[in-house]
DNA sequence: TTATATTGTCATGTG
DNA sequence: CCCACATGACAATAT
């Protein structure tokens, strides 16, 4: 927890210095409190994911990013241009609004790809766009950034538009992704990935090999990468049918966008010449299958290029050095620069958040002294006071505050004195005297500290909702928008490749049915947001939940970290000891008892498939029992996972309203202070003007009023008048019954 | 090896 | 009644 902690907090100050590196003005009050949400959510991600509906949000993008650090794998392994553009075909295909995202984000790992893959003719374009857009890509942030990061994708058009105008296609696309990167923060995990997918590409492909000829390991597999496509392909039925299906339904989709359709065309237009095959689904299922098998043994799916070219420790520098040529790279480096880069800049930035509450905490040093002695000088003014009348009414006006106004001045002086004493005894109930004010001072300190704490905290709620939101929706999504697009597949394939293993499709799994974790997780552990993006995609349904919860990051962690070194050793029985350790109880289980499919199927299918799929197979009793409890168990441990993340939440939510509380208390009290003190200051100007007025006054004999005997009152039309004390004083208990009786 | 934190599982309740 | 989910409690596991 505690490293996760620093993660999103370092997370958010990151952020803070990408926005401001950006040129973007980082507000952190606002920030905390308007944006913080996001963060929070990002931070707390698994949070936010509590909410299984929310899991179709923005967020349930961030689940699948496992998908996309695959479809880099992809393009390492297959130099063949026919894949990327086939994937941008796919990506087009889920144009639509939501799935827009998903959209951008492939076209990024394209661009990267072509960039790094010179075979590619399509990396010319994604390259040169990119280099251009990068300028114009920090300003669409700046703007995207100020929005906030869970704005809709619709937000994303409504803006992108505006900016679109002097950009080219490409940049607008650009823009695009820089957006929905911004929008996810999440850091890629692309960087484990790289770097063991850099090891590990050699052994990929012996893995591949291997998952293909494993008996449990390839069937396992490719079910698990994708369900939706693994399944038609297992049934060999709807797999054709369906992809045609979802295309149109895509292609539908797509003129509805926010964006305009001319912006779309431009962007798409590009796509589709370049794709030859969104239709030569044979070839795109079957290159899929291989990428998906080879995936299956890597658990991670290593994309980025960053790695090969920069160690991961400089996620920011690389980032953006890499960023011109590799797009998708790029926006993960920024958003792993962000999170990565937390523990770096989080001493930089410290100091800025820190910048706003010393502010205001030297702010209030200045007052706490003077509050302090404004104290003094209010006590003192009221012996000044007490001075010019006679010492009994001093002294009574004192204790009751009444008796001094009666005299002529009285009534003013009575007024600000009666104004002072109380507010004197409000502090002194509140435990805010004078001693106190010194007090004070320590208070804005504290509050100085807490408001830190508070701009560490996130606080999003809403952000956490979108993204289980997405999440849900991704999962909603149905198995046949899994078979429509290879791009989807793609992504499944990276989640499913590892994840083949049934530990991998497990966690998986799991993950997707949480949604809420993930994000937190992910965000954390491992940035790769750009993966959640595919997730949003209906296919990528499978793998955005299983990705979605905490269980998976570390579970991808240990699965994806550890393969590469088994693998470089190179031995295909360690790697299958690592997996058989890698699956949990319940897939061993399921292994031992032979069960036809993966654990993924069993826990995340509807109801329907679930029967159905079941019904396809003759299943003992004693198989047909244990898939039961594979499922009520795998449910669980998502609910669960959800419900630990809520509460989780639910506290940090509890922790910042605290520190908001404590902030305004603070506030308040400074606030008061500043009042005493002018307060007594006006006193003092109206008794030193009483002593003046006083003092020249003579009666008709040239002599001095006795100040025991006479005093000034004002009148209510301004004019000031000498009248005996004993008047006053009547006057002045009148004036003290009226507030009373009014309190009464 | 112990203490703590995390995660998985079960039982139960709710919608 | 079934299903999915949420949650407290406990156990298992990881750190």
């Amino acid at each position: 927890m505690l490293s996760l902690k620093k993660y999103f907090t370092e997370g958010l100050l990151q952020f803070t210095i990408l926005l401001s590196l950006i040129g973007v003005r980082v507000d952190v009050d606002t920030y905390l409190t308007s944006q913080l949400p996001p963060l929070r959510e990002i931070i707390l991600g698994p949070s936010s994911a509590y909410t299984q509906t929310q899991f179709h949000n923005l967020r349930n993008t961030l689940d699948g990013y496992g998908i996309h650090p695959k479809s880099i794998d992809l393009d390492n392994y297959f130099t063949a241009r026919r894949l990327l553009s086939q994937v941008r075909a796919l990506d087009r295909f889920q144009v639509p609004t939501t799935e827009v995202n998903a959209w951008l984000v492939h076209r990024d790992p394209e661009g990267s790809v072509s960039g790094s893959q010179p075979s590619s003719g399509l990396t010319l374009e994604s390259s040169s766009g990119l280099q251009d857009v990068t300028g114009p890509d920090n300003g669409v942030r700046e703007s995207e950034t100020e929005q906030g990061f869970s704005e809709d994708l619709e937000d994303l058009g409504a803006v992108a538009p505006p900016v679109t105008g002097d950009l080219t296609k490409e940049d607008i696309d650009l823009i695009d992704i820089l957006w929905r990167q911004d929008i996810d923060l999440g850091a890629g995990r692309e960087i484990f990935d790289y770097s063991h997918r850099q090891k590990e590409q050699d052994v990929d492909k012996e893995l591949r090999d291997e998952g293909e000829q494993g008996d449990t390991w390839p069937g396992e597999g490719t079910e698990a990468l994708a369900r939706n496509l693994l399944v038609d392909g297992e049934t060999g039925e709807s797999f054709p049918a369906q992809f045609p299906a979802d295309i149109s339904s895509i292609t539908e989709v797509v003129p509805t966008e926010s964006e305009p359709p001319a912006l779309q065309n431009n962007l798409l237009s590009p796509l589709l010449t370049g794709t030859e095959s969104p239709f030569d689904l044979e070839q795109q299922w079957q290159d899929l299958m291989s990428i998906m098998e080879m995936q299956a043994m890597e658990v991670n799916t290593s994309t980025s290029e960053i790695l090969y070219n920069s160690p991961p420790g400089d996620p920011l520098s690389t980032n953006y050095s890499l960023a011109p040529n590799t797009p998708i790279n790029q926006n993960v480096s920024l958003h792993q620069a962000s999170l990565g880069g937390c523990s770096q800049d989080f001493s930089l930035f410290s100091p800025e958040v820190e910048s706003l509450p010393v502010a205001s905490s030297s702010t209030l040093l200045p007052l706490t002294p003077s509050n302090s002695t404004s104290l003094n000088s209010t006590f003192g003014s009221t012996n000044l006071s007490g001075l010019f009348f006679p010492p009994q009414l001093n002294g009574t006006s004192n204790d009751t505050a009444g008796p001094e106004l009666p005299d002529p001045l009285g009534g003013l002086l009575d007024e600000a004195m009666l104004d002072e004493i109380s507010l004197m005894d409000l502090a002194i109930e509140e435990g805010f005297n004078p001693v106190q004010a010194s007090q004070l001072e320590e208070e804005f300190d504290s509050d100085s500290g807490l408001s830190l704490d508070s701009s560490h905290s996130p606080s999003s709620l809403s952000s956490s909702e979108g993204s289980s939101s997405s999440s849900s929706s991704s999962s909603s999504s149905s198995s046949s928008s899994s078979s429509s697009s290879a791009s989807s597949s793609f992504s499944e394939e990276g989640a499913v490749g590892y994840s083949s293993d049934s530990e991998t499709l497990d966690l998986e799994e799991a993950e997707g049915a949480v949604g809420y974790q993930p994000e937190y997780s992910k965000f954390c552990r491992m940035s790769y947001q750009d993966p959640s993006q595919l997730s949003c995609l209906p296919y990528l349904e499978h793998v955005g939940h299983n990705h979605t919860y905490n269980m998976a990051p570390s579970a991808l962690d240990s699965a994806n970290l550890p393969p590469p070194s088994t693998l470089k050793k190179g031995s295909k029985e360690k790697q299958a000891d690592f997996l058989d350790k890698q699956m949990s109880r319940d897939e061993h289980r399921a292994r031992a008892m032979k069960i036809p499919f993966t654990n993924d199927k069993i826990i995340n299918l509807p109801v329907e498939e679930f029967n159905e799929l079941l019904s396809k197979y003759q299943l003992s009793e004693a198989q047909l029992s244990l898939i039961r409890d594979i499922r009520r168990r795998g449910k669980n441990k998502m609910a669960a996972q959800n419900c630990r993340k809520r509460k989780l939440d639910t506290i940090l939510n509890l922790e910042r309203d605290v520190e908001d509380l404590q902030r305004d208390k603070t506030r308040l009290l400074r606030e008061k202070v500043e009042f005493l003190r002018s307060l007594r200051q006006m006193k003092q100007k109206v008794q030193s003007l009483y002593q003046e007025v006083f003092g020249r006054l003579r009666d008709e004999h040239g002599r001095p009023y006795s100040p025991s005997q006479y005093a000034l009152q004002y009148a209510g039309d301004g004019s000031v008048l000498l009248i005996p004390r004993t008047l006053a004083d009547q006057q002045a208990r009148r004036q003290e019954r009226k507030p009373k009786d009014r309190r009464k």
